[in-house]
DNA sequence: GATGAATGAGTATTCATTCAT
DNA sequence: CATGAATGAATACTCATTCAT
């Protein structure tokens, strides 16, 4: 009888917004962005198409939440490497982490990859979070304040200080883009295959260690 | 004056078509499928709408067109290696020719790694020109009777070829999921790369030949 | 600490009932009806969207109280001359009063004239309250219980006998016509007048008392 | 069999341009711009709700092209007056000529007037062809370049130069106010008077006439 | 063959109103 | 009394596709 307290509508407020972008997620990933309809997703998670837009403003909007939030999750994850500094056994770790990360957010990378690939909508979307070219350009000196241009910088470090140790005949540059190609072409594998191959991913990882660390 | 013979006819339609599906695929790449429209086609195009809908049925079977025409060609690029046998030499130019096969068709391969990308759409659309499967899992035994497996199954026999040679701490199957994956990697990579990276894309593709070779 | 009276629970409701319609009247005014919002005008008054039901059964029925509410004090400016008679000292004090309630109920006025131009929304909105075709026709002999007709009557009585004094030459019922229009003519000029130009408004109030006196 | 001339189209277009617009104008005229529906009105017009945007690029891009179309008209009404110059005889033309337009366009007027008043909505709609402020204020010297602020200059021409016909307890500010507050005084009644009303117009332009000659 | 007017099913979005708490 | 989450009917607008000429 007695009204709901702030408390409790921020409560509700947040469980049902995680749903919606969920399933919105979910659907986004599979059909595609456009071909998913904002009727589907309320059906889907169990309201109505109204209150969908009493959370998002716009189906873009919901787009861009759930991305936002994804790219957070991300960036959380490598939040220990922060300190700038890669030694070969945090190369290793660094690589493993990559591949569980890819097996934990399967739907969302799928999501991100699909949308990356669609020169028009690229910088419209991802320039502010991810830093316009940080991930699907091969750039070497990226915008140092965004956090994924950092791990960016850990990584053409780790490659930079490989080169010093390994001598003249290896190239840095060259050895650091092989490198991101190598992760991409891991990522939409194991993004895309079944989930029964997923079993001898361990020895594609160890290789990659073996070759990069 | 005289009134074209139907093989004069013939070659028009031919042209237009072309035409049409040129046009198309640039768009459909920059803009993707769904937010291209059959105007803005016909109007970039120099057609009216109507006819479009002489030369294909719908918007789908013109994607389909498109799609089914690149494959061909792509598969034509490959007809040397029908032997079915990959030498040491020939893998090394084999992985040139993709090379060179990506920066020709950019705009096609940016379509395709798009619908690629929709799990739903995937199957939907490319099970029947390429073989399900073959291009977005590294699965290893194709079914043998699509040219696309065939490639396929010269690659892998190269490696487990390679793999006798190398003795037994190699393995073959690993090794084939990994040359896979870079060669992803690196198509995607190149796809969506800016021109003035591509100078020092010979780097890379010697360092993939000097890794599998 | 004591439980409130009955009584200022009547005035809280009072004053809340007060401040929800001059907020509407704001927002209808300035932005129009249709598109204000009720969450709009809830969240302006500091007050919850339930709660807005608590007070109006509808948008409708609140705009009807808005209306009625204002068209009834201005009525009751008008009471002094319920005696039916208005002598010529009396009809320049009537002029001037009319210039006074245009100025101080300014945004109400905006809001009826608004309304009162939507032929389909005049008749289900006002009939009831302001007597159909009163303000808005020049109809002489209105219905006599309304009490905008009565007014009316007042003004008619006024002219005609004006008539009897200027002798065959005179149209009362022309006369009467161009008054009233002169009226409108004022109020609409009055009510979207900058605040600026106020200062000049004394010259046409005596011209027009001169001109009709 | 043979396909259309573009002349044909042509001709097509511009009627059902002409026929959505007639349509949409009486709507939005008789029931408000916001409650008119774009189904209504196609419904109304006896085409598909498609079509209408195949002829205006929104609902408010056709109330544009409406008011644009009927301000292009009256203008040209008044082309005859653009000497500059309004003697005695032609004032009382011109103030016939008022008469007339407000009953041949009748509708067209209901509709301006009720954009007019709604403060938010008329600068965005009619700064562009009326000139802003020209009609419902009652300033004197407006922009020189719109047709509207044209005619509006030649009015106030008249009552300076009446003013120095008629010595110094002449005041030409306010007169001119007055004529165009009575102006609009007789067009609000003149728009919304019923038509068995009109055959008394007659007598009260006459006395406009008088008063202001 | 060629055109573009016309259709209609579908899509995102809005908003008055209800109701559990 | 008070809240704001939830609903759903309505609305503007889009676009692949058809078809008369």
């Amino acid at each position: 009888m007695s009204p709901r307290t702030s408390k409790q509508f921020q409560e509700i407020r947040e469980e049902k917004r995680t749903l919606i972008m969920d399933t919105a997620l979910e659907h986004f990933a599979r059909e595609g962005y456009h071909a998913t309809t904002i009727t589907h997703i309320a059906k889907h998670a169990g309201i109505s198409k109204g209150l969908m837009y009493n959370y998002f403003e716009s189906k873009e909007a919901l787009l861009k939440a759930i991305i936002e939030r994804s790219v957070k999750e991300v960036l959380n994850y490598f939040d220990t490497d922060r300190d700038g500094y890669l030694s070969e056994q945090e190369f290793e770790f660094f690589v493993r982490r990559i591949g569980v990360l890819l097996r934990e957010k399967r739907v969302f990378w799928s999501l991100l990859f699909q949308i990356l690939m669609q020169s028009e909508v690229r910088e419209h979307f991802l320039s502010s979070f991810v830093g316009a070219g940080s991930l699907e350009s091969s750039g070497i000196n990226p915008a140092p304040d965004m956090p994924a241009a950092q791990i960016m910088k850990v990584v053409t470090d780790y490659f930079v200080r490989k080169g010093e140790r390994m001598g003249p005949g290896y190239d840095p540059v060259a050895e650091t883009k092989l490198f991101l190609l190598t992760v991409k072409g891991y990522a939409i594998t194991s993004i895309y295959a079944g989930d029964e191959e997923e079993a001898e991913d361990e020895k594609i990882i160890n290789r990659i260690i073996e070759m990069f660390k």
